[in-house]
DNA sequence: ACATTCATCACAGATTTGGTGTGATGTTTG
DNA sequence: CAAACATCACACCAAATCTGTGATGAATGT
């Protein structure tokens, strides 16, 4: 079965011919370690689909520290969401921690879409609850949590992350020095 | 003097207040190393002046393999001049090979200036008959000379690029594979 | 006032990545 | 068929990045 079938089946149900009609408004895209999909100031009107690979989400402040909102790996979705759904300039920028192969679909398509197959409409909305669950989460966690603690969460939520992604990076998620989460892990 | 009036005054000649009304037009943008300005697809309404750095501008092939346009190192002007112009979308893509700072001229404001300013209408009149010279030079020089010919002639021409930017690209821009090109050094 | 928790700076060593040359072999074309 | 190249495979080197750790100092809560 297609990843995103599977991916989709995990909250919704779907016939052979409803997913080859979803697959339909999606376009493959491959990029290398390095490149970006999307830059601060872009307009965005893309949402992606990770296929294979790993990318992270950010934001560089004013002394050019880098602070990450997201990553994003094999089955995640990933964009600015609020450049997106308010068709506004990015404020983050998104690039490859590796080499990625990702599946897109325009703001538009994901429109025409939602509009033609109500099902679709489910599935976003109800994959929609679940992230800002996940933001509301990760707000408390920065609030209440320690850095040390906010470790071992990251570290038994995703263990696969400390194997692929540089520490410095996980630093920058965590919102601790990368000095200190090297500390930390000891 | 600013670079730009120096690189400006190499073809007319200006007054502090013509320049001061030139650069006003312009906006300043920084890039780092791997960060893109155009991307294929994009329609491109700026043209680009380099005040520091270095970017290719090149189309990637059905098989993934990049060809080179065009590279952009200080005091160059880059830009799609084909989507620029055209108001088109971009067939090429172009990226920072070394970190980069840029001053960039919308089309509109490059009209706008034109037509304020009959001097620099000049300018980019000459700087366009110059650019057409030095591309029928690439493509005579593509049809006529062997690859090794291409080699010595870029080398003789732009020595400082060989230190600035990795042989392969230097290939991908003489259209040969790295391995050739690394053979023709010796 | 003091302990705790972190940032920052500096450095050194380990690791990874990218760049480069070169041999072997295959393909195209005049 | 010879010349001029591409492609694949490999090995080596240099540069960049990653990582841990000590020293020092600032902010915060008790």
């Amino acid at each position: 079965m297609h990843p995103l079938r599977k991916h989709i089946e995990e909250l919704i149900a779907l016939t052979d011919e409803e997913f080859d009609m979803v697959l339909s408004y999606f376009e493959p895209i491959q990029k290398r370690k390095h490149q970006y999909i999307v830059q601060e100031g872009d307009l965005v009107d893309k949402e992606y689909w990770i296929l294979d690979g790993c990318l992270k989400s950010y934001l560089v402040d004013d002394d050019g520290k880098e602070h990450i909102l997201q990553f994003g790996m094999e089955n995640w979705w990933i964009t600015d969401y609020e450049s997106f759904i308010k068709h506004t300039p990015s404020k983050i920028s998104i690039d490859c921690i590796e080499d990625s192969e990702l599946l897109f679909i325009t703001f538009e398509n994901r429109e025409k879409l939602t509009a033609q197959m109500h099902k679709m409409e489910r599935f976003w909305a109800k994959k929609s609850k679940f992230g800002r669950i996940a933001l509301q989460n990760r707000i408390l966690s920065l609030l209440k949590n320690s850095a040390k603690e906010r470790y071992d969460v990251l570290l038994e939520q995703y263990p696969q992350l400390f194997q692929r992604v540089p520490k410095k990076l996980i630093a920058a998620y965590l919102g601790v020095s990368r000095e200190t989460l090297s500390r930390l892990q000891s």
